[in-house]
DNA sequence: TTCATAATGTTATATTATAACGTAACCAAA
DNA sequence: TTTGGTTACGTTATAATATAACATTATGAA
């Protein structure tokens, strides 16, 4: 079970440098292939947020932008226009509870992004299961389920015949 | 299987009034016996999302209350905190991916709630089904699903052992 | 070069949500 | 029926998240 060994990585130990590095080649790669341009301020977005495993919100990225460049001050706009970049090209993920942004830790992954939130320590883990494990898994990490959200957007029946 | 009867109701003719009138008084019901006030600003919340099957945003809500009110100026955190009443008692949802508030056609159902979301119409169905005949249920209703999103938050175990 | 396009930068503002504090309603015990 | 504790409501201000609109710059092909 291939998804298992990348499942729960933000609450394993790991080397996290070689991640990083593996998931940011794995990027330049999809870019390239696909003629889209990893651009300098895109790549800065997702290298801040491969800095971890942890979801950032959109003002901690540009925080840390600001940070860095202490010469330029960056606007959100900036910041929202990579992020937006990055989720199209699922190279992150945004959980839509936390109003928050996440580097995806198996880039090109078919199934659906499901995580696991922690409302205590606020880690975040993603998984790579189908649904019906997805409990039991929970399970064995020893995650004590509160609160689940399925969100399936798409268009209905009426929208395609109308469209 | 009854839950096949009310999932997909925001998608199927219906008589509303009295599906209105039913949800209320089950609310009615839900708050007495666990002797919680369900106050007339809580019950006229609620009876605003009542008025449809479609999510509202907080301050859509709002809106309508000083719409009916001419004489009052409501302002968001009495809207607020009647939402975080409704969603505790499971008497309404929260869209997360919309930032928006749906009534629950099926008070104390014990599943998570699931949502079709169409991103054309903005329609929301809310489902009553496991997690693994999500897809199936979808292909049914002739909904193409373009994005779906898992979010189980709760506990993690370190955080179980810590608190 | 020249043009078209894509990406970035800038300013202002919209949208969603909460902090902090005061008042009123409710209810049980004295 | 007062008293005091609690819950809910009201009010003001502000925080946090996100986008509109428009100007500028970089890129790449004709
Ligand atoms: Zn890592
Ligand atoms: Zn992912
Ligand atoms: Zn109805
Ligand atoms: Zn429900």
């Amino acid at each position: 079970m291939k998804s298992k060994t990348l499942s729960n990585i933000a609450f394993r130990r790991h080397d996290h440098r070689r991640c990083q590095q593996f998931l940011l080649a794995e990027a330049d790669q999809h870019c390239h292939s696909l003629n889209l341009r990893l651009t300098s301020r895109r790549r800065q977005v997702l290298e801040i947020l491969l800095g971890s495993h942890q979801p950032m919100g959109a003002y901690d990225i540009l925080a840390e932008l600001n940070r860095v460049d202490r010469a330029e001050r960056i606007a959100p706009p900036i910041v929202y226009r990579a992020l937006d970049f990055l989720l199209q090209q699922g190279l992150i993920h945004r959980i839509e509870s936390r109003n928050a942004f996440i580097s995806c830790v198996q880039p090109g992954h078919q199934c659906a992004a499901q995580f696991l939130i922690c409302r205590d320590c606020e880690q975040v883990a993603e998984l790579e299961t189908h649904e019906q494990e997805l409990l039991a898994e929970a399970d064995s990490l020893g995650f004590a389920v509160d609160h689940s959200i399925i969100e399936i957007t798409g268009v209905c029946a009426q929208c395609q015949k109308d469209g």
